[in-house]
RNA sequence: GGGCGGGUAGCUCAGGUGGCUAGAGCGACAGCCUUACAAGCUGUAGGUCACAGGUUCAAGUCCUGUCCCGCCUACCA
């Protein structure tokens, strides 16, 4: 054990755990058990993808508390698996082919498929394998991918279950589309960002009349789409033209003038030119007044011919330009004007998206809607955070249809199959054997379902559905779903919807939404900004543990969660400070081995130090548990590194040290008892660590013992055995006794080999025994002391340096080594703390509405802390008295 | 325009339902290589809890308003 590395290298121990867990099948649950159910699915990440911190936060807390629930005796679930992700997968794809110089066109459906799926197989054990190094105990013989056989089977079920209800309709409407990647797309895509653009300001004369109307716009090329122009019914200026012809300058086009009330008459010149094929507003507008709607960009985003021919062919952009320049080459052009506003990009791959007129299939969520907003407020799932929840019902609430077509190839093509003689629309599972009109000649639907389709049928899909499997009876709904609030929308409403409408039934009770992982000055951390931690690097630098310790540590209730390199430091040192103490108590083992089993150290004599460490120890276990099953895991971290560093190291093993050169070894088989059910404790928040360290502790009996198990991953939960508040209290006692030692020797420079002599005024006479059994013993080992000697009064000896807790008052003669200065400033300040303090108190407890009011342990409280003050504000006067009158002497 | 979150030590943050002398980590300063750990140990400094009111015996915590910062959401062309 000796050999034991000095400092701890997470390299040389966290890859051989992980072969043990997976050989011994610790991470599989059985469909079927005794024990209470608990499932986690996970949010799958792209089959392509690789790592990143926010998948390194977000799967952390997950086996946190699958591993928590695993200790405590349920039976966990972890369903893992991978998601084809639609749109981002083929536009990395395209870009890939870009740079062979193939074009996904030119290749074709077949073939892109099948370089997909090429690239799949190739990329798809990566992520798999990163999830392993992050430790994650996912059940991996049941890892499931959307575009499995199964998973399809069950995107075809839902959408012919839906589309037979109803739910599910093709339209042609106004949506966005993205001309980048050529498909339509919802609008929780678009992301709306802020550019700086221009209002351009035009002329558009009055047929029959010197007149002209002056219009505003942001987009001027769309004018060669114009088929109105709009003023507000009411509007004074314009009274005179509603009903007139306006002419299109550009285009050699009549237009009606119109009035509408969406109109704004504060904004812009008041007048609206209206484009109904590629405005949202302005598509409502030509409905209300059934105005043509001419359609003048290709799919991809250029000019098409309903344009005059010398704009077709140009890009959106170059059609800008030139139509300024053309319009001020006609004097059509008043003025420009810059002009700040919002403008859609496609989320995915940055495009602007254009409003555009095209067929679509949608889906009418608002009957789901209603039922998840309904389920939630009876309970059935809960949020956390709260306030996540408001958010959920407002997005609800206001839903609009679901566009799931996409024009695309990657994904799960729509179950709708169009007869070939007479175009009869059939919704089913396989190719129809024959149509109605007797034909048997069918095409199925080109477009593919959107990449949240399927992740919508997650919690159920992987468990079997639409079969009725074991694993569907026993783990759904599910337990818990974590995942980061960003995706509150795009997934978890949607899960929430079609397990309703697929299940009847919820697909879990908590969502645990937890904030993104941001840098130090509070951005996200994403690829795209390159301000991101790459995790794969960060576990290399500072090990698995410490970085998940550290995600664990800084996962707080906000939204946004800063992880400072500083944060991971501090995780390593943490593992290293475990690691010591490890390495400290196996050695000490060695020399003094326990003698059957730890059930030994219960039997054994409790001394002061042993009973408060295992009062210490459940109350540790107390908040541990309680933080974790409240969802509050950096409180977690926090109990745990408070007790195991400044507890349990900083006090304990110093008092066990002391105890084992002494020859009495129960100390330390307590000190590895205690150690052996904080790492179960810890195990959740560092897996491996935990681990290897468990594996070299005895842990054969014991309380809370974990006999015959060969895994701290399927040990058991602790449990708390009670506090005891005499030896906590004592121990407080004697722990500001050495502190205020420490103190003075450290403020009045009292040389580090220098022992001291130590007069402890005790009056009390139960405190006073006390102090007499333990303080010779302990003192010792904290700092050095020469002599110690405890009486009910003394008198304070000459040139002493003086402390006071409560009732007791301590002196340190340093005839040679004092400085009566120092020691004049070091109590003045305390005293005026004091003075302030005691003020305060006074204050209080001299109101009467204060005695009345409150309640009587409150006050009792008070009056304690009020007496404990003024005892040590009367003596330090005193003492400052007497150095004063010293001062004058000398 | 609405809604939400935040403003606490030099930095990053804790402080569930109001009640210990407001805490931690990092950083700073001083001193220690004390035989588990210098990735360590000991001590010290540092905060009128954004501002102004209010409720209360009692406010960092609850209410109102103001000022900053961030996010979400909305059709102002």
């Amino acid at each position: 054990m000796t050999n034991l590395p000095k400092i701890y290298a997470p390299q040389e121990i966290e890859g051989k755990w992980y072969e043990l867990w997976q050989k011994n099948d610790y991470f599989h649950a059985e469909a079927t058990s005794d024990k209470p159910p608990y499932a986690i699915v996970i949010p799958p990440p792209n089959i392509t993808g690789s790592l990143h911190i926010g998948h390194a936060l977000d799967n952390t807390l997950q086996d946190c508390l699958i591993r928590w629930r695993r200790m405590q005796g349920y039976n966990a679930l972890w369903m893992p698996g991978t998601d084809h992700a639609g749109i981002v997968t083929e536009i990395i794809m395209e870009r890939k082919l870009a740079e062979e110089g193939i074009s996904r066109t030119e290749l074709g459906r077949e073939k892109f498929i099948e370089r997909m799926w090429q690239w799949k197989d190739e990329s798809a054990g990566y992520i798999v394998s990163q999830l392993q190094q992050l430790g994650c105990s996912c059940d991996w013989e049941r890892e499931r991918f959307t575009l499995d056989e199964g998973l399809s089977k069950a995107v075809r079920t839902a959408f012919v279950k839906l589309y037979n209800q109803g739910l599910i309709y093709h339209d042609t409407y106004m949506g966005n589309w993205c001309p980048y990647c050529n498909t339509g797309i919802s609008n929780l895509e678009v992301e709306p960002i802020e550019i700086d653009g221009n209002f351009y300001h035009i002329r558009y004369p009055i047929k029959d009349s010197d007149v002209v109307l002056e219009i505003a716009t942001t987009r001027p090329e769309t004018m060669l789409g114009d088929t109105a122009v709009a003023v507000h019914p009411e509007d004074e200026r314009y009274q005179h033209l509603i009903g007139k012809t306006a002419l299109l300058p550009l285009c050699d086009r009549e237009i009606p003038i119109i009035a509408d009330v969406h109109v704004d008459r504060e904004f812009g010149t008041g007048a609206l030119k209206v484009t109904p094929a590629h405005d949202t507003n302005d598509y409502e507008i030509g409905g209300r007044h059934d105005l043509e709607q001419r359609t003048i960009f290709t799919p991809d985003g250029y000019i098409n011919e309903n344009a005059p021919d010398n704009y077709i062919g140009l890009s959106r952009w170059d059609c800008r330009k030139r139509v300024v320049e053309d319009l001020q080459g006609l004097d059509s052009l008043v003025k420009i004007v810059p002009h700040r506003h919002a403008v859609g990009h496609h989320d995915r791959c940055g495009t602007v998206v254009e409003p555009a007129i095209f067929p679509q299939w949608f889906m009418n969520v608002q009957p789901l809607a209603q039922r998840a907003i309904e389920a939630t407020k009876k309970g059935e799932v809960k949020f956390i955070p709260e306030r996540e929840t408001s958010r959920f019902y407002h997005w609800m609430e206001n839903i609009e249809p679901w566009p799931i077509s996409r024009q695309r190839w990657w994904g799960h093509r729509l179950p709708i199959w169009y007869c070939n003689v007479c175009e009869a629309v059939t919704a089913a599972m396989e190719t129809p054997q024959q149509c109605e009109c007797g034909a048997s000649d069918f095409r199925q639907e080109e477009d593919v379902l959107d990449t949240w389709f399927s992740s919508g049928l997650w919690p159920f899909s992987t468990m079997g559905w639409p079969e009725n499997t074991e694993e569907l009876k026993t783990f759904y709904p599910t337990s818990v779903l974590v995942t980061g609030w960003d995706i509150l929308f795009f997934w978890v409403a949607r899960m929430i919807m079609l397990g309703l409408g697929c299940m009847d039934e919820v697909p879990f009770r908590t969502v645990y939404l937890h904030g993104l992982v941001a840098d130090e000055k509070g951005q996200k951390m994403s690829k795209s900004k390159g301000n991101s931690i790459d995790p794969l690097e960060t576990i290399d630098t500072y090990g698995t543990d410490a970085f998940r310790f550290a995600l664990v540590n800084a996962s707080t209730p906000n939204p946004y969660v800063p992880l400072p390199e500083s944060q991971i430091e501090a995780g390593k040192r943490f593992a290293n400070k475990i690691w010591n103490a490890a390495r400290f108590i196996l050695m000490n083992l060695e020399k003094h081995p326990v003698p059957t089993s730890l059930d030994a150290t219960e039997t054994a004599q409790e001394t002061l130090e042993i009973a408060w460490i295992r009062s210490r120890l459940s109350h540790t276990i107390t908040a541990t548990t309680d933080a974790i099953e409240n969802f509050r895991f950096h409180e977690a971290a926090q109990v745990l590194y408070a007790f195991l560093w400044h507890e349990f190291c900083d006090w304990y093993l110093e008092f066990a040290k002391q105890r084992v050169s002494q020859n009495e070894p129960e100390a330390l088989w307590v000190a590895a008892d205690v150690l052996e059910q904080t790492m179960r404790l810890l195990h959740p928040l560092m897996p491996f660590l935990t681990e290897e360290i468990w594996q070299q502790l005895p842990h054969g009996g014991g309380r809370n013992a974990s006999s015959g198990k060969n895994s701290v991953t399927v040990s058991s939960w602790p449990e708390p055995i009670g506090e005891n508040p005499t030896a906590e209290a004592t121990m407080a006692t004697l722990m500001e006794v050495i502190e205020s030692i420490r103190s003075i020797r450290g403020e009045l420079n009292v040389p580090i080999g220098a022992s001291v002599e130590v007069h402890i005024q005790s009056p009390g006479a139960e405190v006073r025994e006390r102090l007499e059994v333990y303080l010779a013993q302990y003192l010792p080992a904290f700092t050095r002391v020469a002599d110690i000697t405890i009486a009910e009064s003394l008198s304070k000896p000459r040139a002493s340096a003086e402390a006071v807790i409560g009732e007791l008052a301590i002196y340190i003669p340093l005839a040679d080594i004092i400085d009566l200065d120092a020691e004049h400033a070091r109590l003045s300040k305390r005293h005026q703390q004091l003075v302030k303090d005691v003020t305060a108190a006074q204050k209080t407890l001299d109101n009467p509405n204060f005695i009345q009011r409150a309640p009587e342990k409150v006050v009792a409280q008070k009056q304690a802390q009020l007496e404990r003050m003024l005892t040590e504000q009367e003596k330090l006067a005193r003492s400052l008295a007497m150095l004063t009158e010293s001062e004058k002497e000398d």
